[in-house]
DNA sequence: GATAGCGTAACTATAATTGTTGCGGAAAGG
DNA sequence: CCTTTCCGCAACAATTATAGTTACGCTATC
């Protein structure tokens, strides 16, 4: 499986776009993504959908933030990108009337949801504000 | 993505071996799965390699659990089947130096760890016992 | 030695993100 | 208006992991 990078990705390139300020253009942005631009924009398209950016074509264009990083959670981005849960359990359908792969999967389901409650509380005190936060008592050098 | 149905598989099938009690052949076993038998070698395969279920060949042969259900717990398989942690932060590598990448990295693998720890509890004190359990308290009827 | 098993290699199928190219449209600026 | 700089989108190849399939060899029993 391939690892959905897609989340990681945006929350990096958001922190950046809130500290420049900016508008960005999708190249610009795929320079600090080591991508291309389409890819960019389709990405972006989706968090614009939920409005966490904003986006406008045409000379002088380009991706801006609607809000400023101390009010966007990790959260808010999280549900941008996937639809249903941010933990999904592996559960198998081989015999959906099996009362044993029924119990199996239920202990899976129910683990994972507990798995998740943890995971999406903590997504939802992070705001992209205290990654820049990390980002710059990390920093002594590099940027971008 | 196609979601790693194998943890949910090798409960649902190490259940109804322990249920039955003596020794199954693939092909059987191929049919819990709705699947065919050298799928369930490879994956059973893996499994025999940790100890919990050993196989024998020729005439008769076929597998069998190496354990009573009650001394086998969810996490047993989940480790048999994953190397590396049960729950893998998503993170980026464009451009591994840049400490808002890292940043970003960070806090998503702190928390997919904390979330991992719960699972990983979860699955500790899951017995394949407690599955079936729980099956027999669902059943009223279909039975596979 | 025929039969019923597993063991394994070598493919193909599947599914999701990612990468890439190409073209159309929209906004600014001369 | 017409060129430039953007995004929007369709279409397709690349990648990666599991899953499925076929085929063949080996072993133990009858």
């Amino acid at each position: 499986m391939t690892t959905d990078g897609r989340l990681a990705r945006m929350l990096h390139v958001l922190v950046h776009m809130g500290l420049l300020g900016g508008r960005e253009t999708s190249e610009r942005i795929a320079l600090m993504l080591n991508t291309n631009p389409v890819v960019v924009r389709r990405t972006l398209g989706v968090l614009r959908e939920h409005g966490i950016v904003e986006s406008e074509g045409g000379r002088g264009g380009g991706w801006k933030l609607t809000r400023s990083l101390d009010q966007v959670t990790v959260l808010d981005v999280q549900r941008a990108l996937t639809k249903g849960p941010a933990l999904t359990a592996p559960v198998s359908r081989d015999h959906p009337t099996c009362p044993v792969e029924r119990a199996s999967n239920s202990v899976l389901e129910k683990a994972h949801a507990a798995a998740e409650a943890h995971l999406i509380a903590k997504y939802a005190v992070t705001t992209l504000a205290q990654i820049a936060k990390d980002a710059k008592h990390k920093a002594s050098g590099t940027t971008q």
